[in-house]
DNA sequence: ACAAGTACGGTACTGAGTATCGTACGTTTT
DNA sequence: AAAACGTACGATACTCAGTACCGTACTTGT
């Protein structure tokens, strides 16, 4: 049988370890002495303890990169839309393992900032990527911050139902829905206007004050 | 004289020596040791050295959940970009603070990674707000999680920008040209849909500016 | 066979964070 | 005024994450 490679069975005494007996009561020890190594081959596989529970994220950021830049979209909000299904796709390949890593994240602090923090480097590569594609257009920086934002945010929200379901259902269908939003707020302010004549259909509620629409008018057109 | 409290002086020495010798190279000992107090008493006012960068992250909290639940606007997304004017302000008062503090938390990853979380404090919690407002409408958790996410990425574009250029200017306007994007762009989202809707059609030559937009408009809407 | 690189074990150290002592000081109670 | 009490601080000892370094086996290329 060919044995498995000792990082992956370091992350499974680690993640058993913490199931059985909580996070902090698991020290570095205990799960190099269950993976059958020594505390220094721990570190030398994992720099840090919460480093155990996510091995691939690394990975995964440098294929999402190569995918960005290899994107034949015809706007940014898609090209980003569409590498923010490799992220869902990472985690629903893995369920099992997704599910486990979730009921620790949640529980533990330590676990979940670094939760926050791996997916503010997502952000951050969707951002950049906006940001080269808008070059110097007005509001760039802005602009891409928000729909770097917006993706991760929608992904965040379809992702973490899934996740309280238990991993029950498919959630790429609710992933292209909430994206939908995304996409339909942001197309239009990505390209510069075309040329020809232009229509405006603005639909607003019944009781809405003239105030109140002539405000959401004036943010559109000094957004132009 | 008033003598300053002892943890504004551990605050205070910690800063000092994190400016001087690099934040990995100060230990708690030599923090306290300038403060004039012991190791333990440092614990005693902050739970970890990271703590001590930021002192006032749960009591700002505190008081934007408070003007949230009193906020008298009449829709939740114009509530929590209200609310977030606090947060700016909150940067803006100790302005001197915050640069050293930013410059600190750019090159120091454990730092960073505690400032991302503490952003997402904020934006659970106008998610949190938002959702309820939102009720059981469809979608609900999908737009409360992007509004959330937009009015706080606007904040972080817009206060990084004013960090990066070392405090120089005001940055509320740009901080309401960037909510302007936000609201402009969920409040049309919020409300359900009532029925007998209007539908407005308006034509403008391609040469029209903003300004003679907003005048045709505005004529109309105060005929009504 | 020999050299070199690689992966692992072992040891020792620093420093963050926790637990638990005792003690000094101020406040309340009688 | 004296005793009881709560609070804040200092001191000590401990656990454990993370780093540095050294020695050793085992493999690979020549």
């Amino acid at each position: 049988m060919p044995k498995p490679s000792i990082s992956h069975r370091l992350a499974e005494a680690a993640v058993a370890l913490f199931d059985e007996n909580g996070y902090d009561a698991t020290t570095v020890d205990d799960i190099a002495a269950r993976a059958g190594v020594s505390r220094s081959t721990f570190f030398r596989h994992y720099h840090s303890k919460e480093d155990a529970i996510f091995p691939d994220h690394d990975a995964l950021l440098a294929r999402i990169d190569t995918r960005l830049r290899a994107s034949a979209a015809d706007t940014a909000i898609v090209a980003i839309t569409d590498a923010v299904r490799l992220v869902l796709a990472h985690y629903v390949d893995d369920a099992e393992v997704s599910l486990r890593r979730y009921r620790l994240v949640r529980e533990v602090p330590a676990l979940r900032d670094r939760e926050i923090a791996s997916v503010a480097r997502y952000q951050r590569l969707f951002r950049e990527f906006v940001g080269e594609w808008l070059g110097d257009s007005p509001d760039a920086g802005l602009r891409a911050e928000l729909m770097a934002a917006s993706v991760v945010a929608a992904h965040n929200q379809v992702l973490r139902g899934w996740l309280r379901a238990g991993g029950a259902y498919d959630p790429f269908g609710l992933l292209d829905h909430a994206l939908g939003y995304v996409i339909a707020t942001f197309r239009h302010l990505e390209q510069p206007q075309e040329k020809g004549e232009q229509v405006v259909v603005a639909t607003f509620s019944r009781s809405a004050s003239p105030r109140a629409v002539m405000e959401a008018i004036q943010a559109h057109l000094e957004a132009r």
